[in-house]
DNA sequence: ATATTATGTCAACAACACTGACATAAATTC
DNA sequence: GAATTTATGTCAGTGTTGTTGACATAATAT
């Protein structure tokens, strides 16, 4: 639980938004890449990435509920989710009250494949986390829950306290 | 200084470590949004943006010095970076000790431009912040900081103590 | 019966990353 | 001084992921 980095009172000032702006990148860039090395090895990309992650979380989801979620095209999507389903990694069954609806859940090889990515992703966080110690933990969970736009933020906590 | 997000004491348990990366996307999502919207309004992207905003907070860095902060291949950079010292955004110098090196600086125009791109991610973390308060930003600053590869935790310190 | 909604599809295009190969000028090493 | 390494640039091809716009179908809602 070192504290290597500089304290300020002034915490609103020019130098203090860069440092936000600077680590939200770095550690963005890093955050990232785990995977990605996984996912060059296939012909997937992190786009498929997403894709996995947030049906494993939301078993049953539907098309347009990923679409707000990740907040592409369906065009773009559609392409990633096609291959996803063809490769059996995802299958879509028809709604029960709206059989317009594609419900959307990860197959077993899905589920695998899943957890083979977040697991790098949760190792990173995890050691980042016991390095910072519960209280630095909780603050970072806050200042991101605020960089998140307003009227998105009921939406994402409703997501995280799965 | 709100707390909306339930603390717990077992923060290296499944859900805590779903919520650092769930946050991390979707703060990544929203914070990249504002400078891309003023961006597509030109024929620059994202990555016009990283390179105007490093020039920017690194004058007279040479390309692989660019290079290493942004973890791209030459010829990406190579790409970008000329389009914006065609379009006036930067300059290039040669090196005084050793004359390969291109020594890149923005221009007027380019810091008028870097400026205003920076001016949406400031406004926002800066509302962050306040809304969060001084001691969650210190944790965000430790754990973001943590997430970055070990190896590039001294060059990130270099960079955001500027 | 008509309109709207959820989803899908075709086509074109742009940004931005990659690999691999080759080129040049300047600095360094032998 | 010759050979090698370094910093940078360039050409060509490729893949992922996003976009817009147009059109299609089936199911639900009005």
């Amino acid at each position: 639980m070192q504290r290597k980095l500089p304290h300020s009172n002034l915490y609103l000032r020019e130098e203090e938004l860069r440092r936000g702006v600077e680590l939200l990148y770095f550690a963005y860039r890093d955050f990232t890449r785990d995977p990605d090395e996984i996912l060059a090895e296939s012909r997937f990309g992190r786009a498929h990435h997403r894709v996995l992650y947030f049906v494993g979380r939301n078993p049953g989801t539907t098309v347009s509920g990923l679409l707000s979620l990740l907040r592409i095209t369906k065009q773009s999507l559609s392409r990633v989710l096609g291959q996803l389903v063809e490769d059996g990694y995802i299958t879509q069954e028809s709604g029960l009250e709206d059989r317009r609806q594609r419900l959307l859940y990860l197959t077993e090889k899905g589920q695998t494949f899943e957890k083979e990515l977040f697991a790098t992703q949760r190792d990173r966080v995890a050691e980042a986390y016991k390095r910072a110690g519960p209280e630095a933990v909780a603050g970072f969970w806050e200042v991101l829950l605020n960089i998140v736009d307003a009227e998105e933020r009921d939406t994402v906590l409703r997501q995280i306290e799965k």
